[in-house]
DNA sequence: TAGATAATGATAATCATTTTCATTAATAAT
DNA sequence: ATTATTAATGAAAATGATTATCATTATCTA
């Protein structure tokens, strides 16, 4: 759970003002456990912060993703979800999602094989189909235990 | 490849009516290789069939995702895709996709591995976390020969 | 062949996201 | 510190994909 001035940090390193908006939704980002959409985090901030608006929160997970420091989940329908994304390697894991209600589950089991069968498969493709690889999803699709 | 009759047969077992619409799609999805946008199903058939609307081209892809005939690639960005899903385990695959043009590629590498990776995940998640578990994805995004 | 009802298509509505643009705020230069 | 530069913001409108509504039409059933 990097605090504000890591992050200030990384920001200043990309050209990018420290900003106030930025400064909340990070903030809120690392202490949520969940996955949450744009309208979400717009709605958690709005009474800390009424100036808010829904576009700049697309705005700063949209450069956020673009800086890695988030990763989007956009499976089935609804909006898409955001997290931060931990450090490095060690932070591996992929999507359970409930395709009533929209939660999303991390999980991080048989990580070295999926690795393994990941790095195997990537390499097989990109060469097959002269494609650039830059990332890949694995996730479940079904009913969590509330909506089943 | 099976031809109007093999569906028509599976849509009366369904409880739903043989139309032209539904005709027509499916038969473009069968000989099309290409994943499809609804749009582009549109497209394609407004001329054969100007009475057409979108509107039936979204149900009838509904239905058919739902009757487990076709499937559905919702990745990142951009309008679903569909394709006709083949019969049975034989027809096991995911997807490469690309973030720019949105074409979808099939692979069908390491799927034994990815076979039992997956039933193994699936099993573990499904004990874990109490979910119902109808379906998986696995997929590579990233940017194809033309857009890379 | 007629009656029941499911399917269709035009239109409007919705939902998530993006664009536009005038205003404000953060940083750089003085 | 003060100002100038320019990026970031927020409100509103625009867009794109998809869904709901509803009167009309076509398919199947009796």
């Amino acid at each position: 759970m990097p605090g504000r001035h890591h992050w200030q940090h990384r920001f200043r390193e990309n050209v990018s003002r420290w900003t106030l908006p930025r400064e909340i939704i990070l903030d809120l980002l690392s202490r949520s456990s969940r996955h949450m959409s744009a309208k979400e985090i717009y709605g958690a901030l709005y009474a800390l912060y009424p100036g808010l608006g829904l576009t700049t929160v697309y705005r700063t997970l949209e450069l956020l993703h673009r800086l890695g420091f988030v990763q989007k989940v956009t499976s089935g329908d609804g909006p898409g979800r955001y997290e931060l994304r931990g450090e490095g390697e060690k932070d591996h894991h992929h999507h359970l999602i409930c395709t009533k209600c929209g939660r999303i589950i991390d999980y991080r089991d048989f990580v070295q094989e999926e690795l393994d069968l990941i790095k195997k498969t990537e390499e097989t493709l990109a060469k097959k189909h002269n494609f650039l690889i830059q990332d890949h999803n694995i996730e479940f699709l079904g009913l969590c235990e509330k909506c089943r």
